[in-house]
DNA sequence: CGCCCGCTTGAGATAAATCAAACACGGTGG
DNA sequence: CCACCGTGTTTGATTTATCTCAAGCGGGCG
């Protein structure tokens, strides 16, 4: 057997980071979650039209650990509650294409008829969440203002993976450097995660490579050309936007 | 005032192919219609909670026309009805990427808070049918048969777009072209427009360059190298697929 | 201690872009 | 009828962005 999602060894974190499956009957840590009020989470803890509360699997993995393989359908709705994730494809020859990277509050949404062939893995120790997806369709259908909120949701992710292709396709391997730190920092910067431009940052080169579709050196020779012209220094776990509307202008191509 | 739906010129289709609006009180061209049944149409046209069908304006517009401009919301949900058309965005600079095409029984679906930043565009003279947007939306919660179609049309559309992003990161400018080509014939075929592995295909070699993040210059080089390879042919608004096994494994690397 | 991982830097190779020119085609206007 | 123009394709020569290969360095860890 191979990554069950309840190991979890090296977890530093505090003591109320509970580990194995957990349902509603008890005690949720939703009930403090900072980032509850700007998920989409705030509708799966809301409940079904019945009022009743959604069935909760909380659980934690380990740094690296795969939650879940590309081709399997799976039943459940995955919500980060700490830490960072991110989900990835593997080709045949090896390479990794990062597809986007999932902090608290970031849902992945079940995956239906169609496999989209997408890992999620832990890039750090995280906490998570399950909800079982039949229960889901019924808390939609339930209330027009879930209806609404999943709408808008799956719009904005639609949009970003349009955007993220456009990118892709169009800019210079700074500017697509440039555009995901920007877009991690704007949305650490909604959590209020980031101080006087600075912030934890797990990622590693490689990780930035995969995302961007370039080669580490690559990214580092370009990492090193932003700290060079003062606009980005990432070091130690954490970037710092030293020249942040220069940053924006690069992306700002549009 | 600039690009009304409505106008119509050099249209040499046939003359059952109506311009203007046209609402749900006249004949409808959709009982006629070929792909009806393997579309999101068919949802639509079935109608709401209560049986009664959606309203429909089908309209027409010429090659070239523009639909939509990216930063104006739509309160409408689009269908092409007839030819081609293609969802695009441009760049500063001048870029454009072209994010898909649409044929026959493809729905744009309204956009909401966000704009998505995307245009669309007639490829080929086409016919096409705006539904309501606030007419659809009780039409998927009356009814959890048509709430699962939209969820599927809905992650499809989503896994779509991640797909074609891991291609423009990882993928070789043969292997996307390869990619791209084999994704529209897989969906013609499905329309059974396929004959032969030959097929009417509008696109000019700009097209295919905005898409795949390529120069034009370098699609012709691709495109001769396929034809002297025997494994593609594309002339005179038809493409010819010489050996179907080899362009799938150019694409295959998964 | 030695090893693995992540980062850096250098030198050379290569895929794709850029610049430039020519051609084919259909339409249009004199 | 021809001259002309715009659009689309092809081909050649050169440039450039990014990759590949290679080596070295530092830190954490068994």
């Amino acid at each position: 057997m191979h990554g069950n999602a309840a190991v979890c060894e090296g977890d530093d974190r505090p003591a109320t980071a509970m580990h194995g499956l957990r349902t509603s009957e008890n005690p949720s840590p939703c009930e403090t979650c900072p980032v509850r009020a700007k998920s989409f989470c705030r509708v799966l803890i809301g409940g079904s039209a019945h009022g009743r509360a959604l069935t909760q699997h909380h659980e934690t993995a380990a740094r690296r650990e795969i939650l879940f393989e590309p081709d399997r359908l799976r039943e459940n709705v995955y919500v980060i509650c700490d830490g960072w994730a991110f989900r990835f494809r593997r080709f045949e020859d090896g390479r990794r294409y990062i597809l986007n990277f999932l902090t608290a509050g970031d849902v992945v949404y079940g995956e239906f008829s169609e496999s989209p062939g997408f890992s999620l893995q832990a890039l750090t120790d995280i906490r998570y969440c399950q909800f079982v997806r039949a229960e889901v369709k019924p808390c939609i259908l339930g209330q027009p203002r879930n209806y609404d909120a999943w709408m808008a949701a799956c719009i904005a992710e639609r949009n970003e993976l349009a955007a993220t292709a456009a990118a892709l396709a169009q800019l210079s391997a700074a500017e697509r450097i440039a555009r995901l730190i920007l877009h991690l920092r704007d949305r650490l910067d909604a959590h209020e995660m980031v101080h006087n431009e600075s912030c934890v940052f797990p990622l590693r080169q490689t990780h930035i490579a995969d995302a961007t579709g370039l080669t580490t050196v690559h990214v580092s020779r370009t990492l090193s050309a932003f700290r060079k012209d003062g606009v980005l220094a990432i070091d130690d776990g954490k970037f710092t936007i030293l020249n942040l509307a220069k940053l924006r202008r690069m992306v700002e191509r549009k």
